[in-house]
DNA sequence: TTACAAAACTTGTATATACAAGTTATACTA
DNA sequence: TAGTATAACTTGTATATACAAGTTTTGTAA
């Protein structure tokens, strides 16, 4: 099915990036989104919540739909988004460095993390490089269930796009967890983190389309080019 | 109007809380949960959607929706939650100071951060003690047009309870920004830091229902004691 | 027993209608 | 002119129907 909502979505959402539609501004109502589109009226108000939930637009009863600010923090990091998305976005020269490719020794801790004792667990480390700075240190976990095969080449590439087209797997949510630690002896060899005493760390589980738990990940950042944004409405 | 499937929603998430249902396990499915609270397929639809939003759920077509681990990290920090609150859900030991009270002086950068020129701007700071230790600074700026009357007693309570239970104001969303930034000579003087070299800020732009800005808010946490938990969807 | 097809479930999308509730423009009255 | 009531908009909630799409169970045939 061609899901007329999310295409809509895609459309308006489109729409406020390029600033076409300028911020502030009120949206075509309800009905008259529904006649532009030769749709219904719900179907639009499906496109319009997810506009709302992404930061894109505030509904006011009454009154219509007020288009906010995207780039009031500039660039929005929250969600999901693989390292690769984010240099592009942000245009920045960047480099990944395969550091270490291989299958962990049961009885490591990533094994409790993913619940799972069956499989065997494949381990990479690798080394992000921003504009000639080593930064970040991804540390990532996968059961040999749902990924059999990792080769340094993919590692290199995209691990996401490699999990996503090639082997057909969707990813579904994550939970991520912040905190700010001590450098470890490997951040302190692999990492360009002269002067800091801190690291950041962002420690996620992730889950597939059917919920099953799929990535154990921590992404180590030096503390200076770390910069988390969110978006959050008030729970009524 | 009552709004059912907020009833509903506040029910199942209650239940998913308390643990009565299990996580891992599948919910009735969404005709029977119609049948359960006398209304329609799509008034449940509305409340499962919520569920899945705030990470209760993940919906699986052709099978059902499953349950899933809210404490899997512990306890969720994500949202926009009040000190006051936290610290209750936590069961911890906390205070707050009220160090100061006043007129910010214009020209001031929050006349810039709160796009407002015309009315005079309340700025508070405030310490967060928790179990005998000074952790949070908070310093908070809110317009004289929203905000008209503050006190110290205020400020010691709880600011956000008396925004919205006194002055009937309903906050709608925010925009955050979490960096790490070095001490300044206030975090030094107010805060127990002694031995750490960075501070966790997290910069707050704080809307009302209508989209009007609000509340500026840096809220300054020593890194030891800093956490924050997200929950996030990948967006298709 | 096994394999396959069909039926009976599940959630997902699209549409239509009705009325409630909040805002704004209009028209009328004093 | 000023104030007020009304009408005409806006979004919010609730319901019903139909079919698409994915999963599981059931029943039948080999």
């Amino acid at each position: 099915m061609q899901r007329k909502y999310v295409a809509i979505y895609d459309e308006l959402a489109s729409k406020i990036d390029k600033k076409e539609w300028v911020a502030y501004s009120m949206l075509p109502s309800e009905n008259e989104l529904a006649d532009m589109y030769q749709t219904s009226r719900e179907t639009v108000r499906k496109a319009l919540n997810l506009l709302s939930q992404n930061g894109y637009i505030q509904k006011i009863q009454g009154k219509g739909s007020m288009i906010l600010d995207v780039n009031k923090f500039s660039f929005p990091v929250s969600g999901i988004v693989s390292f690769k998305e984010l240099a592009k976005n942000l245009q920045l020269t960047s480099k990944t460095t395969v550091i270490n490719l291989e299958y962990i020794a049961k009885g490591h801790s990533v094994y409790n993390q993913l619940e799972n004792e069956d499989y065997r667990i494949w381990g990479t480390t690798r080394v992000r490089e921003i504009q000639g700075e080593k930064i970040i240190l991804d540390k990532d976990y996968f059961t040999e269930e749902y990924v059999p095969i990792l080769s340094e080449t993919i590692c290199k590439e995209s691990i996401y796009e490699y999990i996503e087209n090639e082997l057909g797997l969707s990813i579904g949510f994550a939970q991520k967890e912040i905190t700010v630690e001590e450098p470890t002896n490997e951040d302190k060899a692999l990492l360009d983190i002269e002067g800091f005493s801190t690291i950041v760390v962002i420690k996620s589980l992730v889950y597939l389309d059917d919920a099953s738990l799929f990535q154990y990940t921590e992404s180590r950042h030096r503390p200076d080019k770390f910069r988390f944004v969110d978006f959050a409405r008030r729970i009524k």
